[in-house]
DNA sequence: AACATTACGGAACAGCGCTCCGTAATGCAA
DNA sequence: TTGCATTACGGAGCGCTGTTCCGTAATGTT
C-alpha cells in the first residue's frame, strides 16, 4: 500500500520527519571535551549531562560505546595513517620514517588517557574500537615495515604488521600516569628489536 | 593499666579468642581456583560463593582486592625472582639467561587471565599489588640486565630495569585472548632493541 | 556456666554500562 | 491552518560491579 508517494522521487527513504539531527555534533564535541579530562572511561552519564543531552540520545547515535570514541578520535587517527606514506616519502631513509611514525602514534596514544588500554579489549567491549585501529593503521604499519627491513634472510618468518602494531600499543598503556615509565623510550628499542630480525 | 597479664607472657597482643583462621586457606584455594576458570578480575561474589564464604570474611583477611592476588600468586611470584640469580648462574651468557628469564616471566603473566593488565593499574585499584610485583621483580631483573649488556658507551643512559620490566608487563597484556598476538615473540625482540642499546 | 572477644555472613550502598518506553518536537498532507 | 505520522529525545530502570557495615554465631577463658 500507498505507493503514491506523489510527485519527487520514488526513492526516499529517509522522510526526514521529525528533528533532525540537533545534537550529534553537539554530542561529539562533549565528548571529547570530556574524554581529555577524565580519560576515555568516563561514564557515559558525564558525557551526557556536558552534552545537555540523556543517555538515549547518546545510544542511539552511537549504539556501542567503541562507536562514539571511534567518532571522536576518526580524524586523528585518519591523519595518523595518512602520515605513513608521507613520512615514507619524505625521510632520508625507511627506518626513520618507521621511528617518525611510531613516535607520532606513540604520542597520539599517550596523550588521551586510556586509549591505548581501550585499543585492546582490556577495557570491556571495545570491540569496534580495536577493529577500526586494526584495520586502518596495520596496512601502513605494515607498508613502513617492508620499506624498513632487509628482504634477505628467511630462515624464521620476521613478526607481522598486527603484532608491531599491538605492541606498540601495548606498551603505551598506561604511559600517562607512571612518570617514570617511559613509553616512547620502549617502542624505539623494541622497533630496534624488529630490524635487527630482518637484518642478519 | 592491666599488667595483671598473670603469668606466660608480658606481650599477647592477639589474645586469639574465639574461632581461629579458618577460612584463610580455603579462601586462597577458591580464589586461585577461580583465578584460573575466570580471571583474576573475577567477580568478589564469585570467589566468596566458590569458598563457601560471606564477603566480610574475604575483605577482612584481604582488605584491599590486590591483597588477595598477591596472596595467591605469591609463590610464584617469589619462584620468578629467584630464578633470577640461578638462570644466571647456569646460562653460558647473560644474555641467554635474561632471555630465559623474561620467557619464564611472560609465561606465568600470560597464563593467568588479565593479570597482566592487573600489574600495572588498568585494572581498578591494583596498587598494592603492583607494588610487590615491581618491589620484588625490578632487582632481579636489574641484576640480568647489568650482566647482559656491555657496560661501555655512555653517551646516553640506557633504559632501566623498572622500564624494561613494566615494557614486558605491557606487552603482555590481552595475550592469552588474541590468537595472532605473540608476545613472547615481542618480548624477546625488546630486549634485542634494550640489548643493542647498550652495545654499540 | 557465663562472659568477652572475635570471626562470620549477607544485606545495603554507590557506581557503572546499557535498555526501554512514554513524551515531545517536527515536517508533510489535507 | 490544522492534523497526523514519524522521529528524536530524556531519564527511569535493570543488572552488574566493588566495598562497607552490622547483627549474629562460634569460641576460649574465667
Amino acid at each position: 500500500m500507498a505507493e503514491a508517494q506523489s510527485a519527487q522521487s520514488p526513492v526516499a527513504p529517509s522522510k526526514q520527519v521529525g528533528r533532525p539531527r540537533r545534537s550529534e555534533q553537539a554530542l561529539l564535541d562533549a565528548a571529547a571535551a570530556v574524554f581529555v579530562a577524565s580519560g576515555v572511561d568516563a561514564p557515559v552519564r558525564e558525557i551526557a549531562a556536558k552534552a545537555g543531552v540523556g543517555m538515549g540520545t547518546i545510544y542511539r547515535h552511537f549504539p556501542t560505546r567503541s562507536e562514539l570514541v571511534v567518532a571522536v578520535y576518526r580524524h586523528q587517527v585518519e591523519s595518523c595513517a595518512e602520515a605513513g606514506p608521507r613520512l615514507l616519502a619524505e625521510s632520508t631513509t625507511p627506518e626513520a620514517a618507521l621511528r617518525a611514525w611510531a613516535a607520532l602514534f606513540v604520542d597520539f596514544l599517550v596523550t588521551k588517557h586510556g586509549l591505548a588500554g581501550a585499543l585492546q579489549g582490556v577495557s570491556a567491549g571495545s570491540d569496534t574500537l580495536h577493529a577500526y585501529f586494526i584495520d586502518r593503521l596495520v596496512p601502513v604499519c605494515g607498508t613502513l615495515l617492508e620499506a624498513a627491513r632487509e628482504p634477505i634472510d628467511a630462515t624464521t618468518p620476521p613478526i607481522d604488521a598486527y603484532n608491531v602494531l599491538k605492541g606498540i600499543g601495548n606498551l603505551c598503556i598506561g604511559a600517562a600516569g607512571a612518570a617514570r615509565y617511559e613509553a616512547a623510550a620502549l617502542v624505539q628499542l623494541l622497533i630496534s628489536g624488529v630490524l635487527a630480525q630482518g637484518a642478519r
